[in-house]
DNA sequence: GTTGGCACTCTACTGCTTAGAGTGCTAACG
DNA sequence: CGTTAGCACTCTAAGCAGTAGAGTGCCAAC
């Protein structure tokens, strides 16, 4: 990144032109600049600024003979330095409280409806995912009989989280067998996160006498798998219909991109992983997140907190977006999650 | 329905036709029958016998000077009478096998995989959606505290699928105490199937003098919720990218449409869930399936089953695909499913 | 009943022109 | 010296006419 000090003109200028263009969609020209917005300064003033701006790749053109857009440098300065934050209307702050105050049977359901809440807020696509997994402190195990050899595996966690994984054994177990294991990995297992179950389990089952030795053995084989990473964090997006009246996926190419990037999951679950870490809002702009698909797109994310785990909420759309706006709407969205998730 | 008696000619004609409107996509004229096909006539007599399958509504010409395309009255006749079953290839089948031969750790999981197994085969929408919940057998309920005024009810039924639900209670109960609910619940509960248990629960449970009465009181009040259809049928769809590259859903319009469908779910599901009661394969082709957002396509299903249970998958896509090869695939694919899941 | 011939229709493509938007440069101005 | 008006230049988008091609429907002949 090169150095860059701009004039108190430069700035002005680059943040009229961006949010011009946000609004338009259209190429910013001089004239527009110099006149919608009362800058007392004339058109060709203007031209020679723009020089400026494009020289320091802050802005660019399509064609020689059309106005300049924003480059991704030049929105990731207008966010960092030029965006005047914008607060919530009460009556919005209350259109998301009511909305996430549903009755939830399961934290997937509110996340679920968190994604939605921000999609239809927003015009952009909603994302969440789920808390990691691997931070989250084990509550019960519980063993349930499926077929003759066929044992389900529920792991219940603190957050209100479930997964299950299935087991094939020899034969048939007894009931009471069954559940005599199953209290034997309560009382060695439950109250550890699932992290230090992942390292200690072999150490901890080792010179364990009671329960059903081969489940317990399975147990130890396939835990691995069920605390995996890709089956602790879930995705959940929404509004994907908001994307395709989106300007810039009118390009049947570029929408194909994006639609694989929703398709293929991972990568995008990475992208939100990351964000987990953060304590602040967080602004993704184009190529800074290193994904193929999403050229062209940014994403506005916050982390949110439930209990000792953590996960991400937010949005992606192009990078022709709203920033102010959608940061604070995402801001306040993870704030109250968070609450309602720690009640 | 009008009557319909068709020529030898005519029936021949417009298999032909569809066959090469599938592949090409592009409206069929008289000469490309005449000729490429050799049916011993010339363009103008397979004129005459397009003119007479257009007054029967069968086909139909997009513009006056432009060849011939398929009507879904058409198209369903075709479907009904004139296709030949194609069978797969013992590559084919293998590719399927194995592809759906993963270790899965939760039902979902092996349908999702389906759905992208038969994405992929097909170039289609790939769809299933999990097992009437309401006709499962309850396996195991348990019960775990989460916090001290909530509590997490676990429902596991026979087929492996589990589903949660949170109640709040006033105030904490001992594990215990809570231990003892679970077993009165087992007791009077499992084995029975969730519809049965829905409509006789009060009965069951109102002379218990064991457990805790509020969580007992609680469990009764929010079953409806945890056992209602919506929790129960969960859909999968994978694929949408080969949608994309259709050539129907050039047009953003019809695109729009078709996401919207793919994003509400609801309808879909209705769909997907009258096709678990046909124990054969099912081509429903668009106006059929009365909903919106399937004007213009096809879906090809079949149902599976699971123990006591059944479910369904299938391809959706444009109603231009090619019914004979996705017909045998999905029946197979559905099969194999079966086979797995009850083993 | 089938066929060749022919006039007719409609689409898709091409090339051309024009209007408009916006620029960069230069020379003049305060 | 920064600012400005003027102007030539460039590029796009839109409209228009003309043409080629595909395909039909109909009629008269086989």
């Amino acid at each position: 990144m090169m150095q860059l000090d701009l004039t108190e003109r430069e700035r002005t200028i680059l943040a009229v032109l961006i949010d011009h263009y946000v609004r338009t969609a259209e190429p910013v020209g001089s004239r527009v600049i110099a006149t919608r917005y009362d800058l007392g300064v004339s058109p060709a003033t203007v031209r020679n600024t723009l020089s400026d701006l494009e020289e320091k790749g802050l802005i660019e053109q399509p064609h020689t003979s059309s106005g300049r857009i924003p480059t991704e440098s030049g929105y990731r300065l207008y966010v960092d330095k030029l965006l005047k934050s914008e607060r919530l209307s009460a009556p919005e702050r209350e259109k998301i409280k009511r909305a996430l105050s549903i009755d939830y049977s399961a934290i997937e359901d509110i996340l679920e409806q968190t994604s939605r809440v921000l999609a239809r807020l927003t015009s952009q696509l909603g994302v969440t995912i789920t808390p990691k997994f691997d931070q989250a402190v084990l509550n019960k195990v519980d063993l349930v009989q499926l077929t003759d050899t066929r044992v389900m595996v529920i792991v219940a966690v603190r957050s209100g989280i479930v997964r299950t994984i299935l087991i094939e054994v020899d034969s048939n177990i007894e009931v009471e067998r069954l559940r005599q294991t199953a209290d034997v990995l309560n009382e060695k297992l439950s109250g550890l996160s699932l992290g230090e179950i992942r390292r200690t389990i072999a150490e901890r089952l080792r010179a364990e006498e009671r329960g059903d030795p081969q489940v317990l053995k399975l147990f130890m084989e396939q835990h691995e798998h069920m605390l995996s990473e890709s089956s602790g964090e879930e995705l959940h997006t929404e509004g994907t219909i908001n994307i395709l009246s989106q300007k810039e996926f009118q390009n049947p190419e570029k929408l194909r991109e994006f639609l694989t990037l929703l398709e293929e999951r991972h990568s995008l679950i990475d992208l939100l992983k990351i964000k987990t870490f953060a304590n602040d809002i967080t602004v993704t702009i184009g190529a800074e997140a290193n994904i193929e698909g999403m050229k062209g797109c940014s994403a506005v994310t916050r982390s949110y907190q439930a209990g000792q785990i953590r996960g991400t909420v937010g949005v992606i759309g192009p990078t022709r977006m709203e920033y102010a706006k959608l940061m604070s709407l995402v801001d306040y969205t993870a704030k109250v999650l968070s609450e309602i998730l720690s009640r």
